[in-house]
DNA sequence: ACGTTGTCCTGTCTGC
DNA sequence: TGCAGACAGGACAACG
């Protein structure tokens, strides 16, 4: 699940590959899956396009085009995006790719999507890097002025558990279900904990404990648990870190207690009972 | 404001 | 071994 130490990754990935390219033609497989501006083609709008820089926001990945307009990418749960070189591009094609992009050096980009649930949205720049999705998304947890005093305010002015509270994008950009349970494990936290009754010291371990897993995740290129590779195809390493994520029945890395995973607001969650209060 | 459920989708796993 | 059903989950809508 492409969250964002993963969507981070692909960026860096493929940055160096394709920006500063121009996009040919588009073939897509999956209409459904592409949105363009009103009363325009996809696939015309974005023929002759130029690739400007690649940004992220959240989970949303930004190809910033010439023209102020940007490709919005969200990757969902199964989602890839693979560059090939010219000399690579006879490689087969996996099963559900929707979109191939031709670049004018030859080479390709091509996205799959086995459970269609990601989207290509193409939309004004100032658009995109205000609101990419339907939603207001919260602060970047790494971005310099994400500080303690305003996430310890936010805090106290949630009712709402710290699971729950860390999945919502409107809340903090960019954690989904695996960096929540690391970063609550990490903290000592009980995800089912109520925010608001947070004191200074566990709101400073809670957002400290985001922060570092999440670069931690981006130094190992992202958590490859099943689907996720970056822009050229190869796995990430985080997984052979992880503390809570996946480890149901194994020893917790802090106390030996024994990892859970129970149910909540309908995601699995992962936890140590004996450590995290 | 908060919590839960359903929707989308298909590959993989589990149970009979 | 084969098949049916459950499960995985990010964002969003709808409802209580």
């Amino acid at each position: 699940m492409p969250e964002l130490p993963e969507v981070e990754t692909v960026r860096r990935s493929l940055a160096g590959r394709i920006t500063g390219l121009t996009i040919e033609k588009v073939e897509l497989r999956l209409p459904k899956i592409a949105i363009a501006l009103p009363g325009t083609l996809f696939t015309d709008a974005l023929g002759g396009r130029r690739i400007i820089e690649l940004g992220r926001r959240g989970k949303y990945l930004l190809l910033h085009l010439d023209g102020d307009e940007t490709l919005v990418i969200h990757l969902r749960m199964t989602g890839r995006l693979i560059h090939l070189r010219p000399e690579e591009r006879g490689a087969p094609e996996p099963a559900h790719t929707h979109a191939v992009f031709f670049l004018d050096d030859g080479s390709l980009l091509r996205y799959t999507d086995v459970r269609q649930f990601g989207t290509l949205t193409l939309m004004a720049t100032a658009a995109a890097l205000q609101q990419p999705g339907k939603g207001r998304l919260g602060p970047e947890p790494l971005a310099e002025d994400f500080s303690f005093p305003d996430f310890r305010n936010a805090l106290a002015k949630r009712k709402t558990k710290l699971k729950p509270l860390l999945l919502d994008q409107s809340f903090l950009a960019g954690l989904g279900n695996i960096y929540a349970d690391e970063a609550l494990a990490r903290a000592g936290l009980h995800p089912d904990r109520t925010a608001d009754a947070l004191d200074d010291e566990e709101s400073r371990r809670l957002y400290d404990c985001i922060r570092t897993v999440l670069q931690e995740g981006i130094d190992a290129k992202g958590t490859s648990f099943r689907d996720y590779v970056d822009g050229e195809g190869r796995k990430g390493e985080f997984q052979e870190k992880l503390w809570a994520y996946g480890r149901e029945r194994n020893p917790c890395r802090r106390c030996g207690g024994e990892i859970v995973r129970e149910k909540r607001a309908g995601r699995s969650t992962h936890f140590c009972p004996r450590c995290q209060k």
